[in-house]
DNA sequence: GCTGGATAGTTGCATACGCAACAAGAAGAC
DNA sequence: GTCTTCTTGTTGCGTATGCAACTATCCAGC
């Protein structure tokens, strides 16, 4: 029973994966805080945030949803509080749940965000891609994503781990 | 002249691949660290000297393929120097210039993390993808890894971002 | 030789993260 | 009703990171 090891072709896709990711994660991150916009994982969250139903989402989910811990979303959700872009909510129906809600200025910032985001998308990703790579890479992609679907559970699982930066 | 905007097919396959890559790195952590061993940082770097002619390289040029900023490299090698698995040498030719160099322990540490990180790679990455997909995989990945070469110069220009576990 | 500017690496400080421990509340057993 | 156990979010602490400022060194012009 030796460990289930890769063959050469699916190791030097893991390797131009890995690297290609983070250059482009650090374009797209430099090209917004350039822009004076906040980072990616705000983004992450308030988008998560702006696609929920009634746009407000309860912790844990929204810590899913972010990949970020229960711990680091509390601080997360702290700083997005202080600039009112979110507010917390109670629940009425079970006092320990409480609601992260998008407020106009969480989507108005979000309108800022996302046209550099976008170009940063288009020159560091899809600038490479014909539609029909597009296309092909994202089916492939996909099946990886909805295989590690949950990842999910308290602070612990690893269910998250997010760049400083 | 409005900025380029993507298509469609482009954009679902950037947000498949930033959600399946956090998915994948964080379960991959998770498993080194489980088994008590260094973060993908650590292995990064210590293989990035691994492959260096004479297994060393100046702290410039492992910071860049490390994918760090010259202050976060320089920390990194704090610790990889402490746990004895590099060595930093001044380099005779050029008195600002430092060589962080690979240890026997360190060729040692890479051969313990290897087979964990490889049966990650396999278990949530390469499972998925038949050979034939994880050959157009590498090509396409490869094109856009390539484009992004640079990246470089000092603390700034957005060379780095990793994240903190 | 000297001097001024460029380059390599380090350090102070601020920030973001995870884990473990915790507090508050809910839900089930009885 | 009360007690135990589970769940949810928060807090203390340690750690990893980037940026800006700094030091030491090199090099080009003179």
């Amino acid at each position: 029973m030796k460990p289930p090891s890769p063959p050469e072709a699916h190791l030097e896709a893991w390797r131009r994966y890995y690297v290609s990711f983070w250059r482009i994660f650090a374009a797209i991150e430099a090209d917004l805080q350039a822009a004076g916009l906040p980072s990616l994982s705000w983004y992450d969250a308030l988008y998560e945030l702006y696609l929920a139903p009634g746009r407000h989402l309860r912790m844990s989910a929204l810590a899913r949803s972010a990949l970020l811990s229960r711990s680091g979303l509390t601080r997360l959700v702290d700083r997005l509080e202080q600039e009112k872009l979110i507010e917390r909510k109670s629940c009425p129906k079970d006092g320990r749940v409480q609601h992260a809600m998008l407020t106009d200025r969480g989507v108005e910032t979000l309108r800022k965000i996302w046209p550099v985001y976008r170009a940063g998308i288009a020159k560091y990703f899809a600038a490479h891609l014909t539609e029909a790579e597009a296309k092909e890479f994202a089916r492939v992609v996909g099946k990886i994503a909805a295989a590690m679907q949950p990842a999910q559970s308290g602070d612990t699982a690893g269910a998250s781990c997010k760049p400083a930066r």
